[in-house]
DNA sequence: TTGACAGGCAAGTGACTACTTGCCTACGGT
DNA sequence: ACCGTAGGCAAGTAGTCACTTGCCTGTCAA
């Protein structure tokens, strides 16, 4: 199982996730498609592809073959550890 | 202002995370022998310290100095971008 | 004031990572 | 059957990153 927090430790890795959140169940041409489109990334197939592989290792997206098709599938659960492991709170104050 | 997702990418920081979470305001030499006697990381000064400049840099630590020593906060708002960004719920389900 | 302690600065190194290039496999339509 | 499309499989490369090493600065106690 790979590493949710290295998965999301890369910016065109975050716009994918963004643009599945947005547009779930995309294939592997229409991320690259929008990602050069809306949002001007100018990464190849392959770079997608690898992309894709992390996030699935991380569990943040599943993939399916349909025909000569594959479905990419979002699924932001594996992010709530990062939420659970360090809770949100204001900082300590020191007031003299 | 650095980056929060790289911040967390990296294990270490997240251990120092961690202790800052359970006992706040550590200093550098605090924080190293923590590291290595709860965790077993043989991380020397320098290292760690690099590590705190990194996360000083994304905002979730801050520090301040009392006389030869630096005192570290921690401050984990800014990891609530996250959680904001890509709301955690279940994947789609494909029930044919 | 001198030595010990806490920390900083900067260059160098090895490993990892994002990305490319080239070729190959599989499925579908005509 | 054939061509075009969607995707996969490496190997190679350039850049980033974590970590070390060596030396320097500043602060407190004796």
């Amino acid at each position: 199982m790979g590493d949710v927090y290295k998965a999301v430790a890369d910016e065109t890795r975050r716009i994918i996730l963004d643009e599945l959140l947005e547009r779930d169940e995309q294939t592997l041409f229409e991320l690259c498609t929008r990602l050069t489109m809306k949002h001007g990334l100018s990464s190849t197939r392959q770079a997608v592809s690898q992309h894709l592989e992390v996030l699935e290792d991380a569990g943040l997206v599943h993939s399916e073959r349909r025909g000569r098709y594959k479905i990419h599938t979002i699924d932001t659960r594996p992010l709530a550890q990062i939420a659970d492991r360090w809770p949100v709170r204001p900082p300590r104050e020191d007031i003299p």
